[in-house]
DNA sequence: CTATTATGGACATATAAAGTCTTTTATTGG
DNA sequence: CCAATAAAAGACTTTATATGTCCATAATAG
């Protein structure tokens, strides 16, 4: 079990999104470069954000990319829900035994991990 | 990210165990009936156990497997790591900068979900 | 209109998980 | 000692997912 690379590269560019001028867009090949990976692949996973309406994107030239307006609020727990998807990490086999025992235990300790990511904003990351 | 099957197989078949007549062993046969799982498939998972100490287990007839003396100790994390392995969820793509603020968020999330992991035993389960 | 940049879909490749098959090794009970 | 039983080990196949490429399409600024 391991964080997608498709995560990091998430991660990495909302940092450099949020250290950026406001409003000024940023363009998938720059950010594609900073981080050593291929435009083009780079494109799918911010366009997985802006569907989560984490990043907004316009097109033409001079687009790119920019933080949505109220960005100081977007958690590490919402970028990763938006490339990971939101489904728990623990799938049961059979359903839904309300009283399981095993599966308390899995989702509480998720519930730690996320509550944690989700009381960690990037902004708190940019201000220092 | 998910968690494996492997994984799911594992603390099922702990749990069994747990609940099993103490030294009584118990085949993979029986054990991979009940989770419905092939016996030679969980067999490679409960070697894994066996390796990292969790469990012990008799070759020949009326063999199988036992939990290892001081069982009550063993947390969901240490059946976890036996099977997934020890390393960290999140993997940077540079070496290891010190100070960056990214890992130091991630890392820190990951020690939430291994402390919950940790505290939790499958002693506490069986026990009611 | 044209250059630029994001989006979309269809692929291709790489890696890892999940599962099978067969042989070997160890142990017990007779 | 012998034969049945059961775990361990290794080679292999299959399946699933992540990663990445390629090319066509849509949107926008100048
Ligand atoms: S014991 Fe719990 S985790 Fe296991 S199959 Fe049943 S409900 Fe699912
Ligand atoms: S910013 Fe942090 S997580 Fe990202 S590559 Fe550098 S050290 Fe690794």
């Amino acid at each position: 079990m391991k964080y997608s690379k498709a995560t990091n590269y998430a991660l990495h560019t909302m940092l450099f999104l949020a250290k950026q001028i406001p409003n000024k867009p940023m363009g998938v090949q720059q950010l594609a470069e900073m981080q050593n990976v291929s435009p083009t692949y780079l494109s799918k996973i911010l366009t997985k954000l802006v569907k989560e309406g984490m990043i907004n994107s316009v097109s033409g030239a001079n687009g790119g990319y920019t933080l949505r307006h109220d960005w100081e609020d977007i958690s590490f727990l919402d970028i990763i829900h938006a490339v990971e998807g939101k489904s728990s990490l623990f799938d049961c086999c059979l359903y839904n035994d309300p009283k399981c025992v095993i599966k308390e235990v899995m989702l509480s300790a998720e519930e730690k991990l996320e509550n944690e990511l989700r009381n960690r904003k990037i902004s708190d990351l940019v201000k220092k």
